[in-house]
RNA sequence: CGGGGUAUAGCGCAGCUUGGUAGCGCGUCUGACUGGGGGUCAGAAGGUCGCAGGUUCAAAUCCUGUUACCCCGACCA
């Protein structure tokens, strides 16, 4: 681990704990759920003002600049610099963007007294170009790397564990311009040095995290990652590879290889008569299941979705569908259906307009992407996952039994044979290729069926860097994300500088995330027990605690605080004239790394009782002379 | 946004069914005894029962409305 703030030569603080404000408690509020927000409410470091809204007490708030600095010092060295822009953002400044709208009801908008509006930044894409804009004007003063550290606001749906998903929290964000995306200079290089800085960042918080790979953005490759604290208590599931560290979110989580079906795709007879089933009552799988006694991965899950196409597109191609199938027991997603689709953007289709197109949402078969003569439906795009495009099971050697929807409002069908029952033999059709250009649209044509990976990854599916190797799961609470944005933005605002070769062209972006206050829960989420919080040495609020155990030993205390602080420790001295129970307790839940008791015990032969909180050792004596010096070993 | 729930002292809760002087634990304050893992005893302060209407001689309690908050789901750079 690198040096620890406290090695650095400055003096340390010294506060008295009867002189701030600590308020502990037995009981932690009622609304209270998740450990970090439990352990920092009875700790006296949080308190709830509203529903996402938190006070920053003084443990809570030096934890923070504790991990502010952190993150300085990494972005500085990185290159970065700091500014800081206003949280109210007018809403002119999103015309071109025009992600008040995209954002919605997560953004926090209010009006002031002449009517003009305005947001509570969530994030500062807009000023900060804006800002940019005004003030580069040559390709020479690119790259440029700016970051702020400020309190961000999002309108949450439902907030909730305390820090981890607030209205208001503190982010540090930066963006970088350039000119390129490769070489020096480049986009790339900058994003490297980013993840370089964030991986610094998280290990001198002391957190254990997964830099995992994200949704890419329009640049493609990898163009994004987030780094997750692991957690149990985490919202996000990631996947991970054993053998060759390779890590994911759900979105982004390819599935690698597996054994091409003996028959090959959609070969095999039938499993028995296709049988026509009244499921009243049941659109979903769970309830199918329930009603037929069918488990889940026989059956075929066929959801819907419409192509956003531009109004270019519409009038060219109409509105377009596209019918993904997986399993039943499987996720689709979302991101890989675009993909292999090879369109611009897709979203669930509407109910309603669904069924005016002849598909009868929750009762779909593959059948509805043909028409009643067995010819591909126009605009129809059908994409079949890999682990249901069979019709033969080779591990139990007889034909795959399948249930799925009779494509009519409360029923499904047995015996689904994709040969049979499709309506044209996909052993016939002609592979679709995306066009390459997402813009581009579907094209219809007579045989129109992919067979892709379209489904979400599970553990235990085959790893995509490894064969034979089977990919894990985890939890992570998400801390921070690196994004290359490319010229989203500056194309929408209008960004442009002239070259090197005096041409006009877009500036091209990187964005860089850190979630400050969601990074201090996550903490304790990871590092706490039965008695309370164990901070790591470099985000710990006062990196030792000493207690007394009578009021006379309070000048000691000072004393060996001043020491300790001249070291460049911080030092919380708990003056209060409690009994030792009390105090001992309180020391546990505030989870200072280092515990050092005045006693009469150890007094009485001129030590100091040491105990670090991250240890079941008993506590030792250390004779006064050394203590100074072994606290320093300990927080090193 | 859909479903479920809660609102009474700083915190955690009871009281509401069956209307009649506002209760308990923790914490706080005073005093005494204590003094190494939330100590004991004696005393004290602290609440217009979320808000607004209504019913009633009388409402924390019954009725109507409203607001806030929590949980599950949907959503989530």
């Amino acid at each position: 681990m690198p040096s620890a703030t406290f090695a650095k030569p400055h003096t340390g603080t010294v506060t008295l704990w009867s002189g701030t404000l600590i308020p502990t408690a037995r009981e932690a509020p009622s609304d209270a759920e998740s450990p970090s927000h439990i352990l920092l409410s009875r700790a006296g470091y949080i308190r709830k003002l509203g529903a996402g809204i938190y006070d920053y007490l003084p443990l809570g708030w030096r934890v923070l600049r504790k991990v502010s600095q952190i993150v300085r010092e990494e972005m500085d060295a990185a290159g970065a610099t700091e500014l800081l822009l206003p949280a109210l953002i007018p809403t002119e400044l999103y015309a071109g963007t025009r992600r008040d709208v995209d954002y919605g009801d997560l953004l926090f908008k209010l009006t002031d007294r002449k009517g003009g509006t305005y947001a509570l930044g969530p994030t500062h894409e807009e000023p900060i170009t804006e800002l940019v804009k005004g003030s580069v004007t040559s390709y020479k003063q690119l790259p440029i790397n700016l970051y702020q550290i400020q309190t961000k606001y999002r309108d949450e749906a439902r907030p909730r564990s305390g820090l981890l998903r607030g209205r208001e929290f503190i982010m540090k964000d930066a963006y970088s311009f350039h000119t390129a995306v490769d070489g020096p200079g480049g986009l790339g290089e900058t994003y490297d040095k980013m993840h370089q800085a964030y991986s610094n960042v998280f290990k001198r918080c002391g957190l254990d995290f997964t830099p995992v790979e994200a949704e890419a953005g329009p640049i493609g490759g990898s163009a994004s990652h987030e780094f997750m604290v692991n957690a149990e208590s985490g919202e996000d599931t990631i996947l991970k590879c054993p053998a060759t560290g390779y890590a994911a979110n759900v979105e982004k989580c390819e599935i690698g290889p597996r054994n091409a079906p003996s028959k090959g795709y959609f070969a095999g007879d039938p499993s028995g008569a296709l049988d026509e089933v009244h499921t009243p009552g049941c659109p979903g799988i769970e309830d199918v299941a329930k009603f037929t006694k069918v488990k889940p991965q026989n059956m075929l899950k066929s959801v819907l979705f419409h192509v956003k196409s531009t109004p270019e597109q519409l009038e060219k191609f109409g509105e377009e569908y596209i019918l993904a199938v997986v399993r039943g027991d499987h996720d689709v997603n979302e991101g890989k259906v675009r993909d292999a689709a090879g369109v611009g953007g897709i979203e669930l289709a509407d109910p309603a307009k669904a069924a005016a197109v002849g598909f009868a949402i929750g009762f779909i078969s593959p059948r509805a992407a043909r028409n009643a003569d067995g010819s591909a439906k126009k605009g129809v795009l059908l994409l079949v996952d890999r682990d249901v495009a069979l019709s033969y099971d080779d591990a139990a050697n007889k034909p795959r039994f399948w249930m799925t929807g009779g494509n009519k409002k409360d029923y499904h069908v047995k015996h689904f044979n994709w040969q049979r029952d499709l309506g044209t033999d996909p052993l016939n059709a002609t592979p679709h290729k995306p066009d390459t250009h997402p813009a581009a649209g579907l094209r219809s044509t007579d045989n129109f069926i992919i067979v892709a990976d379209v489904r979400n990854a599970l553990a235990g599916d085959p790893s995509p860097r490894a064969a034979g190797t089977a990919l894990v799961t985890g939890r992570g609470i998400e801390v921070g994300h690196i994004f290359k944005l490319g010229t989203k933005y500056s194309d929408a605002m209008g960004f442009k500088i002239l070259n090197a070769q005096q041409q006009s062209q877009s500036v091209i972006m990187g964005c860089y995330g850190i979630g400050v206050s969601r990074a201090m829960a996550a903490s304790v989420e990871q590092n706490h027990d039965a008695d309370g919080i164990i901070w790591p040495v470099g985000i710990a609020p006062y990196h030792v605690i000493i207690q007394t155990l009578k009021p006379e030993h309070i000048p000691t205390a000072k004393d060996l605080a001043a020491r300790l602080g001249a070291a460049g420790i911080d030092v919380l001295i708990d003056d209060r004239d409690e009994r030792p129970g009390v105090k001992f307790k309180d020391a546990d839940l505030l989870g200072i790394p280092v515990r050092l008791v005045l006693g009469d015990k150890a007094l009485a032969e001129n030590a100091v009782e040491f105990k670090a909180r991250n240890s079941k050792d008993k506590p030792v004596n250390i004779p006064t002379e050394q203590i100074v010096d072994h606290v320093v070993t300990a927080l090193t």
